[in-house]
RNA sequence: GGCCCGUUGGAGAAGCGGUCAACUCAUAGCCCUCUCAAGGCUACAUGCACGGGUUCGAAUCCCGUACGGGUCACCA
């Protein structure tokens, strides 16, 4: 009988969603997706210091954005719950003991001035095994005293470990490299080495997807499974995602988190393929890859040995391909806050801009910056127009600024095809190339050398009075 | 420092003993064009960290060195 994929995403409520994590989640999504399997959702919350009020909330919140469903978690039950390591304490405490029993774990009542003395001058420290050879009357009795105690794993001193990962082959580690690692800590929670075991197995995980900061101690953990008689599951560890060479990608350096990436206007979409595409990389060329596409493609024999570097610019290539094919309805809607935050609220037609600016962005906050120029109209100095390619100087500008005002005043319905017909019949009349016109005319409207969107789109957006009025103006600065 | 892992152009990467070393972003140039974008085209590793070896033949296999990452917590 074949076992059902089963894996989970597994993160610790300790503040924001870091994209790192979320690349794990989805990689441990996709995975499960594509397997026909299950997808888990567990709260590791045994660090009670460490936990910030609303953490879960940005977890949930995150994966909702970002597609990734979950079929059993703290919301949605399950089987195999709870799935908040926090409610299950009596169940490693029970493991604990057991493995006491057996003689692979024993009571450490060792105090902080103790382990602070096998420190070497490095500051590393390693446990001496100091506890494990407590008479077991001593112990009994420290234990009835109510002493604090941790619970210790006893590995092994010689020999070696070996396992498999899927990503990095064949591992192999000396067993004396491993320390008496605590188990059960003096606070009666688990650590994350062994309430993670317990879970795994508990909830039947099969597939064990995470971080690489894992893969030295994987072998502590197959220990554990071989005490209780588990099975071992499968190990897919990932590579970090980087700032740079060697800085990893991490809250500190700030804007590494999905929220920040929304707020600055990207996709979620977007983010999501392209965070698919760091440290995982397509059988063939295509890159651009929807949630659905992605559960069809994703493989455990793309997935890199190295670490890789985020690159902003290619995730605003990603983004800017996403804006474009969104249909224009919807472009607008996620606009909508961009231009209400701009120096065009409240005045002038967003869905004119839209129109002119769904091309020309990259991320929806570079809106406010994309349309201020419509509204920084200013004294235009002649030499704007002087432009050889056009043969244009201020004098011929002048002249056909002269010219288009009438034009433009006889025209009663403002649209831009009209607009369209008025230059371009001007360009004619005048004997002249349609592009001088129209390069004199959207600098006269606007004031600007560079404009998102020609002089028909602009004098469209600026209505007929205006338009008719910074003409006027135009003229008179020439 | 010990141990584990990695190293293909500025970035992501394909490549699995015989390829002109794919593809994408970035960059540069050209075309299109009323400017800017978008779109189209083109250029961009005599070379796969470095040094040895194995082989008729190596980015691909082996060894060493350098560099980078991870780990060595009562954090996950």
């Amino acid at each position: 009988m074949v076992l059902k994929v089963r894996t989970r995403f597994a993160p610790s409520p300790t503040g924001y969603m870091h994209l790192g994590n979320l690349r794990s989640a989805l990689y441990a999504y996709l995975f499960a997706r594509q397997n026909d399997g299950t997808f888990i959702l567990r709260i590791e919350d045994t660090d009670l210091e460490r936990y910030v009020p609303g953490a879960v909330e940005v977890i949930y919140d995150t994966l909702k954005a970002a597609g990734i469903t979950i079929d059993e978690g703290p919301n949605e039950g399950g089987a195999y719950g709870p799935y908040v390591q926090s409610e299950r304490k009596e169940i490693y405490l029970r493991h604990a003991r057991e493995l006491i029993e057996k003689g692979v774990a024993y009571y450490c009542f060792c105090g902080k001035e103790r382990l602070e003395k096998l420190r070497d001058e490095k500051g590393v420290s390693r446990y001496d095994k100091h506890c494990l050879h407590l008479p077991k009357e001593e112990i009994e009795k420290r234990l009835r005293r109510g002493d604090p105690y941790v619970i210790r794993q006893n590995m092994p001193t010689e020999g070696v470990s070996e396992f498999y990962d899927h990503v990095f082959g064949r591992i192999t580690i000396n067993n004396d490299e491993l320390e008496d690692h605590v188990l059960i800590k003096s606070d009666g929670l688990p650590t994350y080495n062994f309430a993670n075991v317990i879970d795994d197995h508990l909830m039947r995980i099969t597939h064990v997807i995470r971080g690489n900061e894992y893969l030295s101690s994987t072998p502590k953990y197959n220990l554990l499974y071989e005490a209780f008689g588990w099975k071992i599951p499968e190990y897919i560890h990932l590579t970090p995602i980087m700032k740079d060479e060697t800085r990893k990608l991490s809250k500190r350096h700030g804007d590494a988190h999905f929220d920040d990436f929304i707020r600055k206007g990207y996709l979620s979409e977007a983010i999501i393929n392209y965070i698919a595409l760091l440290g995982w990389s397509p059988k063939g060329t295509q890159e651009k890859f929807t949630l659905e596409e992605l559960i069809k493609n994703f493989s455990v024999s793309g997935l890199s040995r190295s670490p890789s570097i985020f690159d902003e610019k290619k995730m605003k290539w990603l983004n800017a391909e996403y804006i474009k094919e969104l249909p224009f309805e919807e472009f607008m809607e996620h606009a909508l806050p961009y231009f209400e935050a701009s120096k065009i609220k409240g005045r002038y037609d967003y869905r004119k801009f839209g129109k002119l600016l769904q091309s020309r962005i990259e991320i929806f906050s570079e809106i406010p910056e994309k349309v201020e120029f419509i509204v920084d109209y200013k004294p235009i100095p002649k030499e704007m127009y002087a432009l050889k390619k056009y043969k244009l100087d201020a004098g011929i500008a002048k002249g056909i600024i002269e010219a288009s005002i009438p034009a433009f005043s006889e025209l009663q319905a403002w649209e831009e095809e009209k607009l369209h017909g008025i230059i371009q019949n001007l360009a004619s009349v005048l004997e002249m190339k349609a592009a001088s016109v129209y390069t004199t005319l959207r600098i006269a409207l606007s004031a600007h050398a560079v404009t998102p969107g020609g002089a028909a789109e602009i004098a469209g957006i600026l209505g007929k009075e205006e338009s008719l009025e910074r003409l006027r103006k135009a003229l008179s600065w020439l």
